[in-house]
DNA sequence: CGCCGACTTGATGCCACTCAAAAATAGTGG
DNA sequence: CCACTATTTTTGAGTGGCATCAAGTCGGCG
């Protein structure tokens, strides 16, 4: 988000340590504790919330660069968990020295709001996808958002890269079974459109994918206030 | 959220002018053009998404205390279009000068930050309802929620308030067809849980459609950061 | 009175679920 | 290195929830 070098520096001097955590290792009830927050800096992770009845609805799927646990700060008892879904490297903040920051540096509290922007705008795109478009669509939606968000993360290119979901992790966040998660895929896979296999994504057909999920990556954009 | 006399004032010095709108007049672009965003003060809107297909995905329902269009401010080309529902009150304001306010006034700007964090918590929600929910489930959710929300403005009561949508504004932020949403209004109200009539939602048993819907209200409330 | 939008109900069909189980893969200890 | 187990992937069969198509009712309004 191009932040000048002295904002860099206002942010470092918020930025506390960095932790090193493994998939057994929530994070959400870890932050709220000490009302700490994380940057994820490597790795992926993953919020979710849990029904009663047992059953799991993701959130959203976090990459290097993302916010972790910013909500559960902000909302009390949040039945949002976060965990990792690899080992992650994150750096931990306060947040109130983050928001102390930006009073001081009104670029740098744009920059916090336009991701916050940005998370909701993800949020509401699942919301579209699971609401209104189909399994394969929202299939194909799914792995090319995931593919623009680890590319402009330096993780992979946007139509080939690793990802390390099971089939469980893809139907919970998509509102679906993983057995039909798997016949989606298969189907996918034989119209020459993309391929999973063994952790890694090929977009096979980024134009025709597009064309059937409905993709528009403007709102993975994200716009400074000041 | 119980802000001081000196906070208000504050926030009365940013406050910019008060508008009427009625049914025909969105205003998620006429905000976007003078980088505006509203409070709404009296009447419903709904923010919404129109996919390629010509169908629409209702994001949420705005009732008086909500903001509005404050993601559009954040993030460009936002494609979330925002309409009252009835005839509306909205005070306008400028973003910057929000924000220039909430940096002067620290509990201003955790407060601002609370309601955006409340909304993203209810949009979760929302995807949680239409992602792991079954049609009754998910609409006795909806008008738990709609009920809770309304009686904290000061609008009714939780188990029965006014209510001004149609089924098909129903059906399209249920992610669900209006024809279906009738065999489920039909069903609730045959089991004594809910009645929607002309207008008007009476919760005919509300700890069983609570138990039903698995509703739990925390995440409407918020918290501040400071 | 005629029209139009909203609501209601019936019939039919498909998308995606559940149940069941085999095959492939990964992880583990001997 | 191999046997053993747990996890993940894959496939089949049957079912059901919700969509779609079709049509009729009700109420408001010009």
């Amino acid at each position: 988000m191009a932040l000048t070098a002295a904002e860099i520096e206002t942010l470092a001097g918020v930025a506390q340590r960095k932790l090193m955590l493994s998939t057994d290792q929530g994070l959400s009830q870890q932050g709220q504790a000490n009302s700490a927050a994380f940057i994820l800096t490597r790795g992926w992770a993953f919020s979710y919330i849990l029904l009663h009845d047992g059953s799991r609805q993701i959130v959203d799927f976090r990459v290097a660069g993302d916010f972790l646990g910013l909500r559960g700060l902000l909302s009390p008892m949040s039945d949002l968990f976060i965990e990792p879904l690899t080992d992650v490297e994150v750096t931990e903040f306060q947040i109130g020295e983050l928001l102390g920051a930006g009073t001081k540096v009104p670029r740098l509290m744009s920059a916090i709001l336009a991701g916050i922007a940005r998370d909701q705008a993800i949020t509401v795109e699942h919301l579209v996808s699971i609401g209104r478009r189909g399994a394969p669509e929202r299939t194909a939606h799914f792995f090319l958002e995931l593919g623009a968000r680890l590319e402009e993360a330096g993780q992979g290119r946007k139509d080939n890269y690793a990802c390390p979901l099971t089939q469980y992790h893809m139907a919970d966040a998509l509102g679906l079974s993983a057995i039909h998660i798997n016949r989606v895929l298969r189907e996918l896979r034989e119209d020459g459109l993309l391929t999973f296999r063994k952790g890694e994504v090929f977009i096979d057909d980024y134009d025709q994918l597009s064309k059937l999920a409905g993709f528009d990556p403007g709102y993975l954009r994200a716009k400074t206030v000041f």
